[in-house]
DNA sequence: ACCTGAACACCGTTCAAGT
DNA sequence: ACCTGAACACCGTTCAAGT
């Protein structure tokens, strides 16, 4: 066929095709991706380097799609909500891609501005050091878990038939599975400001 | 060749082997498992159902091979303390396995027992209700990220030449990588304790 | 510069055939 | 019950050939 007059594909275009397979259904594949463009798999390559750089455009996609307050630095407890929050609602909207961009190295300018704005807000509290990055790797572990756990289908923890009654009452206990989640989150959000708070009192 | 007198694959030798391609390699395959175990790779799903089911029984070994003392659920922050850290410890002995698991329904009474007994500090310390599940939300996100921070080759946030200086002092400050990881998790853990004591206490 | 089709080196899983 | 080899339906990536 050869070279085409306008091009088939747009860096763009591939994003939100392969965004859309992820949504659907849990994973985007060259062959999928390349039906779905209506395009030969092989010519994805002239547009980007393989599947490691899709997995990063995705991370930029849905990092950017909605951009978040500018941050008031001078309040870090504020600046800290907002920031894991925008994080979080990053994955609500798209759950299915956490899993997939956890081995993934960030590199996505947009991303490391959230890390810097996070740092920022780190050192407005007081926190001085290797202490912020520590303090960083605590919000980030954070963040990715509840990220993750939005992708999975319901609660993670299976009890066998017999015994674990105290874990078993929890998850009873725990509610409908849309409001868990969320309460979940509010919960640990207050965790980490409240062990924060206190980690820079004592 | 039929069936030998003696099996030539135990679920034990395939756990063993798996768990060494992961350590070598970051990941298993079941060519590469047949090969070192010197089997078709076919024979393989006489022993068990499929790649899913090696996963848990690599969780069930790296859980179960280093046990943890018997916690004592009157001092819940102690008791706290020595789950979150063997579960800890057991990707710092198998960094590369946090990845594939975080897909994994997690089903092994085993590891279930670790959540029974973090459920028990949890309402020894004195939370009710969806406050359980919640608060082991959050210790399993920060627990999960935690490892997975071990499994990543160096800093995650790769900042750009230009920009980002506060993240960047950040980085400078965080000290050699091996010393790192540890601080970030004893920083962690406090931050969690601390933040789950002053929830009791608001 | 950008597309195609064929080729390569991988996967996980199934199944008839053997003992 | 437990093994084998062949087959199937998938992957990501490369590359010569086209315009």
């Amino acid at each position: 066929m050869g070279r085409p007059l306008l091009p088939l594909i747009s860096v763009e275009a591939l994003t939100t095709a392969a965004l859309e397979l992820v949504d659907e259904g849990g994973d985007f594949s060259f062959p999928k991706l390349a039906k779905k463009i209506g395009v030969s798999q092989s010519s994805i390559y002239n547009h980007v380097s393989g599947r490691d750089e899709i997995l990063e455009l995705l991370r930029h996609r849905i990092i950017t799609e909605e951009p978040y307050p500018p941050v008031d630095h001078s309040d870090w407890e504020a600046a800290l909500r907002v920031l894991i929050r925008a994080y979080r609602d990053a994955f609500v909207r798209h759950p299915r891609l956490a899993p997939l961009l956890v081995l993934q190295t960030i590199t996505d300018p947009d991303v490391i501005g959230l890390y810097e704005d996070l740092a920022l807000a780190l050192e407005a509290a007081g926190f001085r050091g290797r202490d912020v990055v520590a303090a960083i790797s605590t919000i980030d572990s954070f963040a990715l878990g509840a990220a993750l756990d939005l992708a999975a289908p319901e609660i993670v923890w299976d009890p066998p038939a017999e015994g674990y009654p105290t874990l078993k009452r929890a998850v009873g206990n725990a509610g409908p599975s849309e409001e868990r989640g969320g309460h979940a989150f509010d919960f640990g959000l207050d965790v980490i400001i409240g062990g924060l708070r206190a980690k820079l009192a004592g």
